[in-house]
Order: C-alpha cells, then structure tokens, then sequence
DNA sequence: TTGTTTCACTAAACACTGTTCATTAACTTT
DNA sequence: AAAGTTAATGAACAGTGTTTAGTGAAACAA
C-alpha cells in the first residue's frame, strides 16, 4: 500500500512539474513558445515521458486554463468582500479589466484563444468560471433589486456590462488599438471605463 | 514589351488563382484546414510554386484579411447612406454586429486572431480599417454636434460603443457563451444591443 | 536555325510541430 | 534469484512552413 501511495504522489509531483514548466514556458515565451519538446526539454525529460502524465497537449492546455483561472479569481477576490452591491459591481469591473490589461497572456488563454472546447463543460476551470460569473450576475441582481437601475432585466445588464469590459480588454490583448497613439490608449481605456459606469448609473 | 505585359498579368491571375483557393478553403475549412500544401493540391500546382508569388503564408493571410475588410466594408455600407447622424450610428452598429455573428471566420480574421500585425500598418487592409473607424468616429462626432449627447467626448462615446459591439461579437466568434442556453442566445445579443443604444441615448 | 539566356516550375529536402511504439532498464513481487 | 511490472526513452511517423538545386520550356540573340 506504502508504494501504491508513493508513486501516486510522484505521479502527481511529475504532472505538477510539467505543469510547472508549462507555465514558466508559457509566461515567458507566449502560447506559441510552448512546445511538448520546449517543455521536456525544461524538465530534463524526452518529449514521450509528458504523455505518461497528460493525454495530449489539450490536456495540458486545460490544465494551464485552470491556473488562469485561478488567477483571475484570486484577482476578483477583493472585490467579493464589498458589501454594497454598486460598489462591489464597479470594484469588480474594474478589477476584471485591470486583470486583463495586467496579464494579457491568461485572458487570452481564458477567454480569446480558439480551443477545443468541447470538454471544457466538465472541467474545474469551467467550474471556477462559471462561479464567478454566476457571482458577478447576483451582483448585478442586488443592484436591480437595490433600485440601483431602472431597468430590472438583470441578465441582460449583466451581460451588456460584460460585452464592454470584454471588448474594452479583447482589443487590448489582440493589439487591435493600433489606430490609437500609444500614450493615449491607457487613458481611452480608463475614460471608457468611466463612462459605461456612468451609462449603467443612468439605466 | 507585350511579351512582358502578358506575364505581368499571367502573374496577377495566379496571385488571384492563389488568393481565391486560399478563400474557399478557408471559408470551407476555417483558418486551421489553411495550409500552403492544400491550397497547392486546389490549384493543382506545387506547393514550392506559391512561394514564387506570395513571399510567405502570412503574405496570403495578409491579403485574406483585405477581403475579409472588403466584405465588411460593403456590409456596413447601408449604414452610410443615412442622412440623419443617430439613425447612422444604430444602423452602423446593428451591421457590425450583425457582420461578426454572420461571418464569424472573417470577423475573427479581422480582430481576433493572434497574426503578425507588426507590418500591417502598411497594407491596404488597415487602411481600409481604418477609413470604417474614422467614418464611425465621424458619425459620433455628427451626434455630439448635433447634441444627441450630453457629453461631447467623441472619442470616449465613439470607443465604448466599439468595445461593446466588439466584445458582443468576440464572445459568441470564440464561443463563450456557453453559460447561456443556445436559444437564449440571440436574444440576449438583440437586448443587449437594445439597452447599448438606450444606454448611449441618455449619455 | 542555332546557341544562349531567362524563367516558371517542381521534387526533394530541412526544420519544426504533435504523437506513437518497441525497447530498455529499473523497480516490485514472488 | 527469477519473473513480472512499469517508468522512461530513442526513433520513428505524419503534418506543418519554407528553401534549394535542378529541369525543361519559353524568350532572345546570332
């Protein structure tokens, strides 16, 4: 039995190694830097070992996706804390964007990367994902039922706010600002940001 | 000299012979069943042969995301013929919209792909990107004038707007709405793009 | 017409991907 | 100590983008 767990625990320290080393790849080379060889060649191992401990690359791809994730929520965690709905709405907005405009990488590996996600419904990472939205649309709820909007169809206010930190965030991170000078983009996207908060205040 | 002008224009119809294989592989087979070897077998030529009129495959991609300009272009064109500047701005973004969730493939061309943008500042297709941003931009700066706002930051109204629409479009292009049942969907995107313009009405 | 040059084209290769499999060597069990 | 199990790998395959040496035909010059 001894062995049986000692080799289930090497089993998952080797998953985590490679897991690891993905992730360091992965930060410091970008998806396209990340290679089964790239990440063999890391741990000290032969390309063929990583497929004892993960199926193919996809696999390691969700698992990295769970880790941006992780992440995200780690970085929305203040935000849970607020009491008042309106202000825990506008601190949770502006701390998705911030996310996204601070770690580019994990919100394309979250939320822009064209991946097999046929699987994803079952995965931790959907999980972890869905909770927080589910969380962020209960914001949005109390709001409503505070009288903080008119309107009360909150799912659509929801995802309306969504659509615009998404956007605002997506444009970001697949450079598509170009059209606007450098030193002005930071500023455009915090105006921006401003104004839907005003838009919702008004809705 | 007619000699010469014969292989000038034998060498435009085979770029185009190119470009048009590249187009329907693409729209048959998106942009992963895209490769040089199966744009060769199309056109019956060697796959070396492309290499003579195309400098490289991001050459093609180049040219692909022109069309992919050209075809929004004419999609918003309805947009431009309206007269009155806040019924030109609802139209304009109804065809975005509108465009993305019709033409998922080219929009993402167009904004989501993860593609050597370093040397498309120079090519037509920013231009002709460009031409669109600066007409919509033109039109929010018609509304502020014509004080369909209380505010007058056009670049600020002109970017919210984008980033909504964009984001709107990013999420059902990479697939993200699966948290929302697929008959909901439309609708979702409908009110939402309802309760953007009554958003921006009372700006 | 003949010899030379130019040019379109291609087969074959290279380098790089993800992935598989037979073999080896070490560990575990008997 | 022998037999069985298993972790690890070298070598290969198939699929990418891309380059190069070479071939045959077209264009040109005599």
């Amino acid at each position: 039995m001894s062995i049986a767990t000692r080799k289930e625990r090497e089993k998952a320290a080797m998953r985590r190694l490679i897991l690891d080393a993905a992730h360091a790849i992965f930060k410091e080379n970008g998806y396209d830097g990340l290679n089964i060889r790239s990440i063999a060649e890391r741990i000290e191992y032969s390309p063929a070992t990583i497929y004892l401990y993960y199926k193919d690359k996809n696999e390691i791809f969700y698992a990295l996706q769970y880790e941006a994730a992780a992440a995200k929520r780690d970085h929305l965690l203040p935000a849970t804390l607020i009491e008042n709905p309106w202000e825990r709405l506008i601190a949770f907005g502006r701390l998705y964007v911030d996310f996204g405009l601070k770690h580019p990488d994990w919100y394309d590996l979250l939320f822009l990367t064209r991946a097999p996600m046929e699987h994803l419904e079952n995965q931790e990472c959907w999980t972890l994902g869905m909770a927080t939205h589910a969380f962020f649309l209960e914001t949005v709820k109390a709001c409503v039922e505070a009288r903080y909007f008119k309107s009360t169809d909150a799912d659509t206010i929801a995802f309306t706010l969504w659509c615009h930190a998404h956007g605002l965030v997506s444009l970001f991170v697949r450079e598509r600002m170009r059209m606007y000078p450098e030193e002005k983009r930071a500023g455009l996207a915090r105006d921006s940001f401003t104004m839907i908060v005003k838009m919702a205040e008004s809705l």
